[in-house]
DNA sequence: TTACTTGCAAAGCCTTTGCAGTAAA
DNA sequence: TTTACTGCAAAGGCTTTGCAAGTAA
C-alpha cells in the first residue's frame, strides 16, 4: 500500500496507459499532479497537492488542480476519499448502522449488519489510538435508478 | 429504525431531558428541527429541513437550522452522517482498503480488513441495486493526539 | 491544424460569524 | 433580569465555470 521508488514508475505507466486509452492528453501537469498523488502517503487535498506542485511547476493555478482530479476520478484513475457529497447530511442518534447511498441520486438508506459491529477490528488499527466508530458506507446504484 | 408516531414522543421526551442536562435552551426552533429530523426518513440536509421547516415557522432562518443542528451534533444529540470534512480528500487507486480517520488531527490512514471485505452484505443490501463499493470508516483519536 | 487544456478571474454553493434584537429561565 | 438564542446580513472557505490563450496530437 505505501508507494515505493518502483511501484511509482508502474503505477506511472499504466496511467499514461490509461489516460491515452480515456483519450486524456498527457500534460505536463496531468503528469505531475498524478505523480504527486502518487507519492503521496496521506490523502491529500486539491489544495495541499497545488502546494506541493508549485514547487516543480510554479505557474500551475488551484483550478487546474480541482479540474485534472475531477477528470482522473471520473475515469477512475484516482479515488476521491469516501465522503457523501459537499453538504453534510444529518440524523437523529439511534443504534449502530450503516449507509448505502445510490451514486445517482444520492439517496441514503440505513442499514444494519452486526457481522462488522461484532468483528474484531484489525491489529493494526486497535493500535492506533481510542476508536469511537466504526461506519461502512456501501455504495451503488440503486433500483430505482438502474436503467 | 424507521420513526414510528410513538417512536417520535420518546425521541422528543429524551431530547428536552438531554437539553435541560446539557444547559440547552428549549426554544421552538429547536423542539421543531429536532421534530423535523427525527420525523424524516432519508438523511436531510440543513436546507432540506429549513424548507419543510418553514411551513411550520415562516420567519426561521438558514442559519439558525445551521447552528442549532451543529450545536446539537456536539452534544451528541444528533449526527452528522459520515464525511471526511468539507474538503475532498484524494488518493491513487489502489486494492481494497478502509480508512481510519483521527476525528482530532484528521489525519486519513489506510487499513486493510478482510474480514468485511469477504463477509456476504445483508440481505436487505443486496437486493438494493448494484454494488459498487463497500468502504469502513473508522473514527476515533490517533495515538499522537491522546492526552 | 484542430480540439483539448490551461490560467485567469469571477461566480457559485454551502456554511459560519458579528451584531443587535428577542426570548427562555 | 440575565444570558442564551435568533434573524439578518455579510463574509468565509472550497469548488466550479466562462473565456481567451496555449499546447498536445
Amino acid at each position: 500500500m505505501p508507494p515505493t521508488a518502483e511501484s511509482i514508475e508502474k503505477r506511472l505507466a499504466a496511467f499514461e496507459q490509461a489516460c491515452r486509452a480515456a483519450g486524456l492528453r498527457l500534460t505536463h501537469q496531468r503528469l505531475e499532479i498524478y505523480r504527486q498523488l502518487a507519492l503521496s502517503r496521506n490523502h491529500p487535498t486539491a489544495e495541499a497537492l497545488y502546494l506541493e506542485l508549485r514547487k516543480k511547476i510554479p505557474t500551475v493555478s488551484l483550478d487546474t488542480v480541482y479540474r485534472t482530479l475531477t477528470t482522473f476520478a471520473s475515469h477512475g484513475l484516482i479515488n476521491k476519499v469516501e465522503t457523501i457529497e459537499s453538504q453534510a447530511h444529518f440524523e437523529v442518534t439511534h443504534e449502530q448502522h450503516h449507509h448505502l447511498i445510490c451514486s445517482r441520486c444520492k439517496e441514503i438508506i440505513d442499514f444494519e449488519w452486526r457481522t462488522v459491529d461484532d468483528a474484531d477490528l484489525p491489529e493494526a488499527v486497535a493500535s492506533w489510538g481510542r476508536i469511537d466508530t466504526r461506519s461502512v458506507v456501501v455504495s451503488g446504484i440503486c433500483r430505482k435508478c438502474l436503467p
